[in-house]
DNA sequence: AATGGTATTTTGCCTGA
DNA sequence: TCAGGCGAAATACCATT
């Protein structure tokens, strides 16, 4: 799931609220939302205290310009990005359809070409494997509401996959399933193994064991959950301001590691919320809480005694 | 009604046959 | 692939505020 930082859209924009950090847009300095774009430098700077909000942004238009269509089909040099989502990573050859000059027999020798690079090109077996699977993995991300890069990602580690051998012996579904899964994890955009089961075309214990040979096998960097990256989620869920994710934040940075570790990332976010709402005079019961972060009062209670 | 405590059961993960 | 062990979490039930 992605955040929706709902609180600020319905905050009215004429209203003049200078406390910096209230607003995730807004310039953490001096609090203003205006920004002007450097791209010459790729920054993008405060317009009104000039810090610099964000650096290296990349241009992904094209280095020339077209003023027409036939500017524009001279001055591309070349085609589509490549792309890991394309079995032969948008980079086929087609034969083209213009057979409109030369003789029938020469359009029929095209037609024969045509027919024959296609069958060529999705020969059966690896690639027909890897174009389902890619297929699969697309779906599962958008079912998902996963950004594209973490899509990109997955595919990335199905073709990691296919070349260690993985694949033997194991159903396209349940690695494609996994490799989503382990694209998620990796960046950390938390999602709960549960959940993608519920999208997969695999069970959960297929999946899960799947996924954990994938992760031997590849020795995937997956790093390990905090309990910070679900703080977003759940504040949102809640309709607690941003300062209060940012207080939970703190909170369990500061806290002992020990405490916390081994325990429930979800659980550790849920109490660190529940004590900033409180703090901060937003009050959501201890049942509220739990159950937008998927536990129980009674895990909450003893995260809040952990981190007290 | 919300919170907090406790005993017991369930669950998930690991390990080693 | 299975059993067994283990800690964490859930469940059920209680008392206190």
């Amino acid at each position: 799931m992605t955040t929706t930082p709902k609180a600020t859209s319905t905050d009215s924009p004429s209203q003049d609220r200078p406390e910096a950090g209230r607003d995730p847009a807004a310039c953490p300095e001096c609090g203003s939302t205006d920004r002007t774009q450097d791209e010459r430098r790729g920054e993008t700077v405060c317009a009104s205290c000039g810090m610099v909000l964000g650096e290296d942004a990349i241009d992904h238009g094209p280095e020339w310009r077209a003023f027409d269509a036939q500017q524009r089909s001279k001055r591309a040099r070349t085609g589509p990005s490549r792309t890991v989502m394309r079995h032969d990573r948008g980079l086929g050859t087609q034969i083209g359809f213009d057979d409109g000059q030369g003789s029938s027999q020469a359009r029929a020798q095209l037609s024969r070409m045509r027919r024959y690079h296609q069958r060529a090109t999705y020969q059966p077996g690896a690639d027909r494997n890897l174009a389902d699977a890619l297929t699969e993995i697309e779906r599962l991300a958008g079912a998902l509401d996963l950004p594209d890069a973490v899509a990109e990602t997955a595919a990335r580690l199905f073709r990691q996959a296919k070349e260690a051998d993985f694949l033997h012996g194991r159903s396209i579904e349940a690695t494609a399933a996994a490799v989503v899964y382990a694209a998620a994890r990796i960046h950390e955009t938390p999602h709960r193994l549960k959940h993608v089961t519920e999208a997969a075309k695999a069970d959960h214990e297929s999946l899960a064991r799947t996924y954990r040979h994938l992760n031997q096998e590849l020795e995937l960097p997956v790093p390990i959950l905090q309990p910070t990256a679900l703080l977003a989620s759940v504040a949102s869920a809640l309709d607690l301001p941003p300062g209060v994710e940012r207080a939970a934040r703190d909170r369990i940075e500061t806290v002992d590691p020990k405490a916390i570790t081994g325990k429930n990332p979800a659980s550790v976010a849920a109490a660190a919320i529940y004590l900033e709402a409180k703090e901060a005079g937003e009050d959501r019961t201890q049942a509220q809480v739990a159950e937008t972060a998927e536990v129980t009062t009674v895990t909450l209670r003893n995260r809040l005694d952990d981190l007290r």
